[in-house]
DNA sequence: CCAATTCTGAAACGTTTGTTTCAGAATATT
DNA sequence: AATATTCTGAAACAAACGTTTCAGAATTGG
């Protein structure tokens, strides 16, 4: 017997989502939340609830849609090396061509240390990260398509790590060439 | 016939990089940095500037430490390799017993995006990094003590960006073994 | 010691911050 | 259609923000 929710929950996330990842949570103010959600701030503290439980929503946000990724790419049915390959490639252009840096990464640096919820989702979606990787990595050798010499763990786990660097270079320089050969002796050293 | 500044400027800068260090720029508040610089924010104001200008100095003075200690190793007279593999084991204990991550690193992802002169301070600090890493590499394969498969530059670049995401590994899983051990496998990929 | 200059301390500045309030509009159930 | 419930919008909140002001203390050179 009462009025429903008027605005759109996960569609209002999504735009939070966007500040918060282009701006930072430090930088970014309720009213440039407010705006970009189209909604008033008593809705916002009625539904959802404050600043740190909105970013907190949209960092979980963020890493849903990366671990739906990942479960899409493994579910491939091509060779698990083309499709390593080819994330990684699709990682660069990304890095290369986004606005903002990965929002994980920047969250890490900026809010992980501060607040353990930020810091869980994180080390969660970092894990999946692996996982993708190490699996990838494990059916590549099984399959003999790369050598065995090294242990997968180690080696998901080097690049998983390898990754974040190459946003800091792209920041600082803003150089493709720099990113993508560096990308290449990756895929080398993986390969050879 | 006036009279002078009170308070000691560089130890001042000092104690202001610390807290920015710690909890970033966005976070700090200008009280935070007056309660630690221990001095009034009209001397602030009068000899340094605004909050932005004195963010500058501490990140200027955070990189010319860097460069400080870049130089003293170069000058060192032991086999070049040798040097190398003390910085590298030498930076992995800093990320592990380190109460914060570096704060080049944290200032690239926070603030470089939205600061010209922050972005300009820290691309020089990492060209300086590179060059350090280049140099040590190339004598390591001119005096024959390591491979000289690789394009030294190309390695340079790599261990350079390599570097970040053993920090943000170490913000989200405190895994002390994890660092240790890429630090190994990249150590083991040079001198092989 | 005087005069000129400069620095310091405390208070206040107008904004902006994140959050709350509440009257009234809106809707689902009966 | 009436009623009970809930959501929305605009305004207001105290607190904190970065910055400025200025009278007076301090120190220099003459």
């Amino acid at each position: 017997m009462a009025r429903n929710v008027e605005f759109d929950e996960s569609a209002a996330i999504q735009k939070a989502m966007e500040i918060f990842w282009k701006k930072g949570y430090n930088a970014t103010s309720l009213r440039d939340l407010i705006d970009a959600m189209q909604i008033n701030s008593s809705s916002l503290y009625n539904t959802i609830g404050g600043k740190q439980e909105l970013f907190v929503r949209c960092v979980q946000h963020y890493t849903d849609i990366r671990a739906q990724d990942w479960d899409k790419r493994l579910a491939s049915k091509r060779s698990p090396l083309d499709v390593l390959i080819e994330y990684i490639n699709e990682a660069v252009n990304i890095i290369i061509n986004g606005e903002d840096s990965c929002m994980a990464v920047k969250s890490a640096f900026e809010v992980a240390t501060n607040d353990e919820r930020v810091k869980q989702i994180l080390a969660a979606d970092d894990q999946r990260s692996y996982q993708f990787l190490y699996k990838l990595i494990k059916k590549s050798m099984d399959k003999g398509e790369i050598s065995s010499d090294e242990d997968p763990a180690l080696l998901a786990d080097y690049f998983n790590s390898t990754w974040t660097g190459w946003y800091e270079s792209y920041i600082l320089h803003k150089d493709p060439v720099k990113i993508k050969r560096m990308a290449e002796y990756f895929i080398k050293q993986l390969t050879k």
